[in-house]
DNA sequence: TGTACATCAGTGAACGCGCGTTCACTGATGTAC
DNA sequence: TGTACATCAGTGAACGCGCGTTCACTGATGTAC
């Protein structure tokens, strides 16, 4: 006779609201400290504070969460490559100007790397090959992968006379490597522990070799 | 009174003989496909035969184990490396001779990172920073790290003239980069599915990118 | 050459841990009448 | 406007797994006498 005692609890979990979200934000964060492998299924549900099982409302499995985690890097790196390029200072010469985007999306991308090194090895834990680094879900507020976005630039180099159009071909990936690689020696390498001066000098120094190598 | 059927069952195992080299070896294998985390120090023990604690007479933990693993691979990148230079026809132009040798390496890199992609991760799951990269642990046949080989032919480049003095301090690390970026992205990331035509065709341009634009 | 003994590389059993995933369920919410 | 009901996003408990690591032990081997 004690039911006025034993009323409801009111749960505020039930109907979240929100919960994908909630899982994939709180899959973010395990990310970032931590890389792919930190995207913890279980505690990312204790983060947003639901039972572990609440996931599989969302996601068939905890490789569908890693990867829609993945989708957030991305995202945020190629946000991170657009502001650079809008940061920019407007120039006359169209040819210097295309020259400085290039060297603009290459500190972009190591600046990225840097600052969120975690996301970044995230980003490249990428469940498809090429055709993914296209696909529209990845892109950012100017409607391009980051890759476009490189691709962008490049052309600009052509139609200004800087690259020659035979060069232009696969230069992508080019100049894409030699960024992409510096980063991950500087971020999970042997070249971790280089001061910041020292950094900053030798991704200049890669960045002219990628513009006069290309 | 039945002593002699309870006799002593000769167990093989006492005394084993190399176990510690007997681990390194399986964890070597695990490394091939699986990279660093298929290091598993329980899986290393049942291939070897023996049980799972006898490893701690020959590692302090797990991470010791990974890191012999780890030097294991290096010198097999760096012995990979000796034999691209090794395999190189001699030339009379010397400069002609330290540009072939530089592409040899990249060409020897590149090829290693794709026969073993496994290895490849594992040897730059690097404990230490750039003071590994010099350890002489790490030493191949000539007693060069691939780093210092790396740094011999760069000498070479300046020695026949190819390359400024100016632009020599640093090289290493922009041709590392290069190479290292298209290797990773080549293994693990998006360019995962290319044809060999095409990787050959890529691999080619970056090494020529290389080249100009040390 | 034979014997006693210390050494120490291996054993076997167990531990606690945290993970991903499955099960049958419950009850707040939105909808149809 | 009020009521019955279906929906389905959450619960709670449990599972089996394999891991790294610790413990007290054992017995083959090498050495000293």
């Amino acid at each position: 006779m004690e039911e006025a005692s034993t009323r409801p609890p009111h749960r505020s979990t039930y109907r979240h609201g929100d919960l994908r979200r909630a899982l994939v934000d709180a899959g973010t964060e395990l990310a970032r400290d931590g890389g792919p492998d930190a995207v913890v299924l279980r505690e990312a549900t204790r983060r947003v504070g639901v039972a572990p099982n609440a996931a599989y409302r969302h996601f068939a499995d905890r490789q569908a969460l890693v990867d829609a985690v993945c989708a957030v890097a991305q995202l945020r790196l190629v946000i991170s490559m657009e502001r650079g390029l809008a940061d920019l200072p407007a120039r006359r010469d169209a040819a210097a100007n295309a020259r400085a985007q290039l060297r603009a999306l290459g500190v972009a991308y190591l600046g990225f790397a840097q600052r969120e090194p975690g996301l970044f090895r995230t980003a490249f834990s990428v469940p498809g090959g090429m055709e993914y680094a296209l696909h529209p879900i990845l892109a950012g507020n100017t409607g391009r992968t980051a890759f476009q976005l490189l691709g962008r630039v490049l052309d600009d180099l052509v139609d200004t006379g800087v690259l020659t159009a035979a060069r232009r071909s696969g230069a992508e990936i080019l100049a894409w490597s030699a960024v992409h690689g510096l980063a991950v020696l500087l971020i999970d390498g042997p070249l971790r522990g280089l001061g910041p001066a020292t950094t900053a000098e030798i991704e200049r120094r890669l960045i002219e070799m990628v513009e006069h190598g290309l």
